[in-house]
DNA sequence: GTGAAAGCGCTAACAC
DNA sequence: GTGTTAGCGCTTTCAC
């Protein structure tokens, strides 16, 4: 209770705060014997070192701020997406005994930029993670960039960047599960695709089209259906596409919410899933776990992402080193119960 | 960018480097217009404090600690929890100038009190907010307590304390639900138990009891069954309350997860939800919403508790003022589909 | 009202 | 290997 500081640890060792300071730091230079009676007096009293006068004689704290975007009203899907990046972060911060502050705020917010200055200047985290969609704005981005904080951005649109960047492989991912339908059997897979501005959307379609020409299948523009993300917009895609002569055995969506409507509109139709037609999504959700049948989705792997962030940001701190990487984290494909093979 | 400190603006305003302090810190003593000339080099020097320096002369810090269990799995309803106590924390925190530190734990791990301790020593946080079960703690609360660092329990079981806690009317609103279920029409009102070493379940059966007398209605054991809130449970107990011959035409459960799934076996069974039966669950978790019909229940004001627990801290700090509070923010009944008027 | 000086508890240079 | 001396940027006495 009474605050022990190195001086007492110093003391009671017969050394200097110094020494302390090197064992506590782990700096070479120190006798073994000297750093045995240095933990010993540590341990005997309990010592933790005051971040605060660390933080201020080192110039920098042991904070990680993570800033993401926070809806007005967190539905369901943000606060698990948020509580993941939180969970991967903290992992990597428990290692390296750093902090993690949260700042959620709203991007829509006049002075966001003055906002995120004062956290900075402030609080001056080690480094920032910022997450989608706030890393895709330039000018937060640049104004973080403009306070000299090491930041790692998350799921940036544009992979072809100068900042340090951690993102994960939607196309290559959506092509594997085209392909793993293609290997059921189906040939006439559908896609509804998602809301243009949303950037890493642009990849899965990408990825859905690799998918169709790695199985030997042809492209038809006649199967891609515009969404906009939304489940109504699936409802609409999956009462077009569900109602040809020539329907589909497979439809993927950009998103689950807009899989699950197709689902939901298959299954009034009186159509089986999978076993008149296979639905597959890509973010999973919570949702795709709580419809019947379960969704099989891409589990975009964002606590796996945050956690190399903040481990590029912790190691990064160090060196001076400023190179540019984007780092990919694999996302993996989730086989639920919403997809099997193509009716024969 | 390069940093400017209290200095830079005393010497641009021309006074010493208190006075800038006092205007800072919105100290008296200051002439309007001295006042006027340090605020007009502030602003043209964008200066802001540097925490960690204003931390270690203060010996305390502008950080609140949110501690709480972390399920090695989050399942959906936990993040909602967790999401809409960072929420409230931090609405107050923002207000304040505070930072919000989370640290999510494990409360079966062996050195959880010493992990604790570390985290309370290092980052020295102004106040600690414990959310429950690990409020109902007496090693952790204790643990906490010992470092001096004050601390507002969540939801603690029992509200005879000596400590500062924050918590919700269980009981009143439990009362209300059965009343409101009474003037419905409805006599034959059943009730699924949680489990036992949830303290805050044994207030909402008290409070079911309560409802049924102040509506005139007589308690019957008959009509409680006893569940584990699991979702399970939750169907077992339906099972047997709803193939009696005498059938209840409502069911009050102590969690949600339990009243969805009595509403599942009623649906099951034929039964109109609420035509021929009414059910209703506690929690408000986001299933709630997802099911249909959807759920009447009661929504715990988490943001709200968090909120007052925050300001607490904050405005308490300064004061040495220890009263032991326990502090009630009550908690609403959300009306929703799954109850009617008692089939006649 | 305002300022000078002495810390807060630590790390960083540099000496020894 | 180890200690000495300055700070880090602020708040706090306590003079004036």
């Amino acid at each position: 209770m009474a605050k022990v500081t190195i001086d007492d640890v110093a003391e009671l060792a017969g050394v200097s705060i110094k020494t302390v300071s090197r064992v506590v730091n782990r700096e070479p230079n120190v006798r073994e014997s000297t750093k045995a009676k240095v933990e010993s007096a540590i341990l005997q009293l309990n010592y933790r070192p005051n971040l605060s006068a660390r933080n201020l004689a080192r110039r920098r704290t042991h904070l990680i701020g993570l800033i993401y975007d926070d809806p007005s009203a967190y539905d369901i899907p943000t606060a698990g997406y948020v509580i993941r990046m939180q969970q991967g972060t903290l992992r990597a911060c428990r290692e390296a005994h750093y902090e993690l502050l949260i700042h959620p705020c709203n991007y829509r917010k006049k002075d966001l930029n003055r906002e995120l200055g004062d956290l900075i200047e402030q609080a001056r985290p080690a480094g920032i993670i910022l997450a989608a969609p706030l890393s895709n704005m330039p000018k937060i981005v640049s104004a973080i960039e403009s306070t000299g904080t090491p930041c790692v951005r998350m799921s940036p649109g544009k992979p072809d960047d100068t900042a340090l960047s951690v993102a994960t492989n939607d196309r290559e991912i959506s092509a594997e599960l085209t392909r793993y339908l293609a290997s059921l059997g189906h040939t006439k897979i559908a896609y509804i695709t998602g809301h243009p501005s949303h950037k890493a959307v642009a990849n899965r379609f990408a990825g859905y089209r690799d998918g169709l020409r790695q199985s030997g299948l042809e492209f038809s523009k006649e199967l891609v259906v515009k969404g906009d993300n939304s489940f109504g917009s699936g409802e609409i895609a999956a009462e077009d596409l569900l109602n040809r002569k020539k329907r589909p055995t497979a439809v993927c969506a950009a998103n689950d919410d807009m899989a699950v409507a197709a689902m939901g509109v298959a299954l009034r139709m009186g159509l089986a899933v999978p076993g008149d037609i296979s639905v597959a999504g890509f973010d999973d959700i919570a949702l795709a776990r709580q419809v019947y049948p379960n969704l099989t989705t891409i589990r975009q792997p964002l606590s796996a992402m945050a956690e190399r962030a903040a481990t590029i940001l912790i190691s990064g701190a160090d060196r001076a080193n400023n190179t540019s990487i984007t780092e990919i984290v694999p996302a993996t494909l989730v086989i639920r119960e919403s997809t099997g093979p193509a009716p024969n």
